[in-house]
DNA sequence: CTACCTATTTATAATCC
DNA sequence: TGGATTATAAATAGGTA
């Protein structure tokens, strides 16, 4: 090397340790390219310097990606394996996850009920039954808003069968409206006297051009029972 | 280096090539330790002889899988980024797939319908009057079977009406059975006269001890309307 | 293969610009 | 930093065991 011998370990003085870096590593550098081109062989060098600074030197004949391949294909070993693994698990489930819905689907579709019980069949059986009510309720509330027509919930209302004439009946009783369906732009005149069996809904004709009454909840208009 | 000047490409001579490679190989690696000591530098080293051994060293400040995933981080490069990349899109399809299921079963189950027009509400409730109408036959069938009672399933009888006294005026029809129930262990002797209301299965009294009347299809037994 | 030997070439520490 | 110089240590080709 140089002049007198160099006891190897690290240098202190930053700046001769970076210059002696900055020499060594063109010469290992050099000493990589030979090895590789006289031996046939392929080398990958890689090198951080204490700053974090990288350096490289791969064989022409591969790459970093080549190389990292090739030796954990010969090392046995997968070193991101975890991560795969992590990803791989939680495909898994989700496929399986998946698998369950669409039983469940097929089931409350009416298909794939060999496996189910008496039982079972009668809680699906139910539970489609209660489905199919509060679709029939939704049904009910989108066909008025269809006709422009404002909805009112009233809950207190249990079993008042149904039509516009028990409505009318009811017409003092406690109108703790619950939900206000906002209301179609359109014709404000139309007025429906239908709602849906055994629920309590009821149509109600919109006076916009009225002062309001209420000013509570979510958003208030002049109303009277149709 | 040694007697005479060497040219630096690829040795020829197999043996000489492999020599210079052992020597080399050891030279450098005394070189990247050097270096990774006196300059205080993170060096990974990997070699594949021609033959395809590996050599590697690595300073033992850290590990090979620790500057390789510094490299990923410091390059900005997931080398194995489409590996991943794959499997991860994989996965969101998963998941998009799993909420439409999830929310489809919400739909099915009567909740989540705020999003859905009339003409959809009308097909989900149609939908679900179906469903209701197969889970309540499989009903009829599990009642049957809960009962030790052979059903034999007749698609030609398209509509009968339901119970017994239709099934007795149809006696004599073409009994092409489709589908049969294996018996149930245990009371032969039960019979029962009740059917799906619509559909065209029958309870028929099993007669084991009496010699088969038909013999293909999925098994086969003495069978008489009761 | 590994170890040693030795003549030579190379690498490089120290220094200066 | 970045080269050029130079004295000297290290590496190593080729040979032998």
């Amino acid at each position: 090397m140089g002049r007198g011998k160099i006891e190897i370990k690290k240098i202190e003085n930053p700046t001769n340790r970076q210059v002696t870096y900055s020499k060594r590593r063109a010469g290992i550098v050099k000493k990589a390219t030979e090895l590789s081109v006289l031996c046939d062989a392929e080398v990958s060098l890689i090198m951080f310097s204490g700053t974090g600074k990288l350096f490289e030197f791969v064989s022409s004949s591969t790459t970093q990606k080549g190389v990292f391949d090739k030796y954990q294909q010969i090392t046995g070993t997968d070193l991101w394996k975890s991560k795969y693994e992590e990803l791989q698990a939680h495909l898994n489930k989700q496929k399986e996850l998946n698998a369950k819905l669409r039983r469940e689907i097929r089931q409350r579709n009416g298909e794939d009920l060999e496996g189910l019980k008496f039982d079972q069949l009668r809680r699906l059986e139910q539970d489609l039954m209660k489905s199919e009510e509060l679709v029939r309720l939704r049904k009910a509330y989108a066909y008025f808003y269809l006709l422009n027509v404002v909805l009112i919930f009233i809950p207190q209302f249990h079993v008042l069968g149904s039509g516009i004439d028990t409505m009318k009946k009811k017409e003092e009783g406690d109108m703790d409206c619950q939900y206000a369906f906002a209301e179609h732009e359109g014709d404000y005149q139309s007025t429906l006297g239908l709602a849906s069996e055994g629920s309590q809904i009821y149509a109600i004709r919109v006076q916009p051009t009225q002062p309001n009454l209420q000013s509570e909840g979510y958003g208030s208009y002049g109303l009277t029972l149709a």
